[in-house]
DNA sequence: ATTCATGCAAACGTTTTGCAACTAT
DNA sequence: ATAGTTGCAAAACGTTTGCATGAAT
């Protein structure tokens, strides 16, 4: 439903090698790994399981700390965005994929990605209506998912 | 922008203490006071800014928890809406109003209430194409307002 | 009299911070 | 050599809970 860019994993990686290098930051395995974690689960994952899914299926050491350090770090380049699914953790997803929003089931918490350009549109045009310099938005539906019902 | 159905605050607690009553609960002055401070402040408030507010303005005794359980009780009731501005503390407003979203400026914080007619109509559809059962969504556009541009 | 609501303080879970050791540049 | 990064533990923060007291019905 979501259209990620044709990208391999190797070749992100290493573009984002190159941009945190050009800042003038320091590359590590950490930042890899939670990189990579993010890119290869669907799921919306929270600090702590980020850090579990390094320690139990990739062998890294792995502090809940860096986690919180790494995806704020991330956020603020851009690739990574939080979302608030309402339960206390902060989720965490890759922006690598088109804008989307977010239908989320109450009953089982699963989260369902759609992307809507009506939607997209019309924030813009809201936004302008209101002389307001857009930068960003998120939309998330709260029902109940087929499954559930 | 945003309209309230036209009702004096008088004639909302009255109705509201029926509610409590019929529901088998007990009304109290807390009640009466947290939904006092939210309906006459537009401002989107926190659990300590109520309880502040309470305390300083109209001199009522009132513990943090009192509002954090007062709060949850408005949301079962479905008369106080919670949003999450991404700095911590929740936020609680009156849910008096039409349906409305939120425009939040990242410099200043303020938040402006919208509310669209074609967003609304759009979101139904969505939830529709995906089988799922609407509860409700919310929409927040992250920007810069006019006077902080 | 019963049952719900309250304030306080302690507990909780998530996130942040200080620090000394470490690592990439 | 320098400056960013790490894990750990402690601290901070918002929120929830247990409990004894108090208030509404």
């Amino acid at each position: 439903m979501v259209q990620k860019y044709e990208e391999s994993f190797e070749s992100f990686l290493e573009n984002f090698k190159n941009t945190v290098s050009k800042l003038g930051f320091k590359n590590s395995i950490q930042k890899d790994y939670i990189l990579k974690i993010l890119y290869f689960n669907d799921e919306h994952l929270s600090a702590e399981q980020i850090a579990n899914i390094a320690k139990s299926e990739y062998k890294v050491d792995m502090g809940i700390a860096t986690v919180y350090r790494t995806v704020k770090f991330f956020e603020e380049l851009n690739i990574v965005n939080s979302l608030d699914i309402g339960d206390g953790a902060k989720r965490y997803e890759l922006n690598l994929s088109l804008h989307h929003d977010h239908m989320i089931c109450t009953s089982c918490n699963k989260i369902l990605e759609f992307n809507d350009e009506v939607i997209e549109k019309q924030q813009i045009k809201v936004a302008k209506d209101n002389n307001f310099y857009l930068n960003d938005h998120i939309m998330t539906i709260y029902g109940v998912c087929e499954k559930c019902q």
